[in-house]
DNA sequence: CTGAAAGCGCTAACAA
DNA sequence: TTGTTAGCGCTTTCAG
């Protein structure tokens, strides 16, 4: 494991007996350069296996040809979402940089803004920021924002019909034939979690089915902290039927307390979720949710972006449509 | 939209009147700094919302605190690395950067090189390579590689029992009553995938049932490319009553072509696949596989990376246990 | 057509 | 305790 010293620019101009200011010229086809020496350099440049450091070219060049996804941690929505952003990059002759701090319990606020002042003015050409909830007024480059926490500001953004999503998720549960249904909300400074409140109470009212607010919780989106108030609302005299959670990882901590509390998910408990992650296809039972199209939202921020940097689009927000994934976690409420 | 110029270390240092050199200082904790000074400058570093560029910085340092994972391409396999990798950095105190280029279809041999050195030497302190085909003999920085295509090599290496895996599978379709095996592979220059097919032809000649050449096929692992080798040896006369593909993707390809061609799964047909990527269970039906610990490996690498570049261990290869995953896919042979 | 020279934003000696 | 001064590897005028 010797670290060998990188071959530099340097070392092809020495190598190929030039300067580094025609090596440059070569490796950026920029014109000026003779046929000979042209193909002379591009031959030491492939011997030596040459290739320009980013950080190096990015402090003068301002354009790199990369464009940056910004995320607090890699979990699964993130991470579907990449995947998304990954296979659309594919034809933009773009490439992907995708930065994360630890996250995990240090997801301290901001992030967004140090990452991106880290990254921007050189490095990256623009930026897709996920779920941010800062949002930053005037950021260096280029920004699209999937998801953000505060809702649509100034600033371009793709998310998904939270609030027809919600509605999707509460129909079910009352076409199921269930009316004591509990909601299990995220933090409501998050616009996306508001959204799907509200959903869940348009619903209910619409069906004329009064909300027992003794049966409202509040997660904030993470397994872990959801199971706390998800037992709240499960052990109890007066149980509800069924319960709409607002993402589908707190979907899957109701799961872990209904197991624990012994009780049979769907026959004597039915449970939403929202997102449609792949772990909610894993979970024992399936978990019946909203989808988002996570993928697709990924590739349309790409796509966003990369017009923005063109400046071929003024498209401020795209909103993609949600959709019902019936699994196994629902059924008709006990006679 | 306006992108306002990044703030810049000289902008701290004229506001708080002082020099770059101390505000370098304050910024990376040296000493030799008045408290009144300190303050003073990180006071303006917070008002201004200062950050030092990655880019910048690298150039001059050699140390970033930033760890790399380079993947060809964001897909399924890699994201679960990634999120494995994710979760483990949290506690390390480095930061996560995952490349890559367009992949998809131009995913040109030698991008693991390329990468590499468009990184190292500045903004990463160590990188983890997925799936690379091309061994670095002397990299610029700590390596780790994670399920390189050419076996483990002099580079510190993370996989799976690939061996022990197929062993399983094969022996899983044999216990339902499979005798007409077909093995739908990888490349043959890929070592996962020899080792794939090592452990089929082991369990097959352990439980003497010989193997059938014509219903040995080739694929490359990917969804698509997998599909004419599945339609040639389920389109014939006397076509197999299993099959087993060497990773998920190729199986759900194998799901495509049975259900094009009729045949239904598993009643007419068995399939198992092997990675347990998400999408093997969200398949119809839901795949029977054999799981790699993805999130583990990604881990694993995280932390052997750390140790490599703090110098505290010197393990040159992981190896992961693989386990069988009976989904839907697979049932005994009709009589 | 080619190379010398001046930075990009930052860190690290070294002086003051 | 502070500021001055060199660069890090690269791109980009601008002379030759």
């Amino acid at each position: 494991m010797d670290s060998l010293p990188r071959v530099k620019m340097a070392d092809v101009a020495r190598t190929a007996g030039v300067s580094v200011a025609t090596v440059s010229k070569v490796v950026n086809g920029r014109y000026g350069v003779s046929q000979r020496t042209l193909e002379r350099v591009q031959e030491v440049i492939a011997d030596l296996g040459y290739e320009a450091s980013l950080g190096a070219r990015s402090l003068r060049s301002y354009r790199t040809n990369v464009l940056g996804i910004l995320v607090a941690e890699f979990e699964p929505f993130s991470a579907e979402l990449l995947k998304g952003a990954g296979s659309a990059v594919a034809a933009t002759g773009y490439e992907l940089l995708a930065y994360s701090g630890g996250g995990g319990g240090s997801a301290e606020v901001g992030w967004e803004r140090r990452y991106l002042s880290r990254l921007s003015g050189t490095l990256i050409d623009g930026a897709i920021i996920v779920t941010p909830t800062v949002i930053e007024a005037r950021p260096g480059v280029p920004v699209v924002a999937v998801d953000p926490h505060a809702g649509p500001t100034g600033m371009p953004t793709v998310d998904s019909d939270n609030l027809a999503g919600a509605v999707l998720a509460t129909q079910h549960l009352l076409d199921l034939g269930h009316r004591r249904i509990a909601f299990l909300g995220g933090r409501p400074d998050l616009a996306s979690a508001r959204l799907r409140e509200e959903g869940f109470r348009r619903a209910m009212s619409a069906a004329g089915v009064a909300v027992d607010e003794t049966l409202v919780g509040m997660g904030d989106y993470r397994r872990g902290a959801a199971q706390e108030p998800a037992r709240a609302m499960l052990d109890r005299a007066d149980p509800p039927t069924a319960v709409f959670a607002a993402n589908d990882l707190s979907a899957l901590a109701v799961l872990d307390v209904a197991r624990d509390l012994g009780l049979s998910v769907p026959s004597e408990l039915s449970v939403i979720g929202f997102d449609n992650v792949p772990e909610s296809a894993l979970s024992t039972p399936p978990l019946t949710t909203v989808a988002q199209p996570l993928q697709d939202m990924g590739a349309a921020a790409l796509h966003l972006l990369v017009d923005l940097i063109a400046g071929t689009d003024v498209t401020t927000h795209r909103r993609l449509p949600t959709s019902l994934v019936p699994r196994a976690s629902t059924a008709p409420p006990r006679p």
